[in-house]
DNA sequence: TTGACAATTGAGCAACTATTCAATTATAAT
DNA sequence: ATTATAATTGAATAGTTGCTCAATTGTCAA
């Protein structure tokens, strides 16, 4: 390990904590209802059909890993997506299960 | 949901539980090492330094998922990568946790 | 200020997962 | 046949994770 290897082994947390994050439903759920713009915790919740409180635990994790960004506007806080590749990775995910 | 929802709900665990295989660092090493060809179990054991049959466990979960090939030859069994998307998904990701 | 709604938080629990360890199968060499 | 090496397997264990539930914070309206 560590020479003959192509990256290094931080970056190989990195890589695999990302991947974590991105292999749960839900968070899956949460990115995509989040590509046609912003919404606040309770749409979500009605959208996903799931607690607000299971949402917000979920996008407290999307969020640290800034895959998600809020913005608090009176009694709501809308969500939406932070990061351009993320759709990138989404799709090519989707292409490699297609077939 | 199901309405109103860009890609369906199969389509989305199919999703996950591609990212829940890319998420642990063991698998990604292993691929890593794949990238420059086929390798042996116990090379790789070698290589990065961990058990056979730690290896060997998630060689399965790799095989299972069409991630990896297997191949016996003698007493060896060599392994090599099965999907040129998943290259790119990690080139993807890595230009993600890259700022 | 009071009541209602939005969202977050932390503890607790059940389910899952990666590694270790020991045993087993399979192949090759002597 | 016996021995050695390669790989797989299954059970056990320790660690992690996602959801629920109850309590709490923050904001708006009456």
């Amino acid at each position: 390990m560590s020479e003959n290897f192509p990256i290094n082994i931080e970056k190989i947390d990195e890589l695999s904590d990302f991947f974590k994050i991105m292999g749960d439903s839900t968070r899956i759920k949460i990115m995509l209802v989040l590509e046609n713009g912003e919404l606040c915790v309770n749409d979500m919740s009605k959208k996903l059909n799931m607690t607000k409180s299971a949402i917000s635990h979920q996008l407290k994790i999307l969020k640290s890993a800034k895959l998600t960004k809020a913005q608090k506007r009176g009694k709501n806080v809308f969500y939406s997506l932070c990061d351009y590749h993320i759709k990138t990775v989404l799709d090519m995910a989707l292409e490699h299960i297609q077939e």
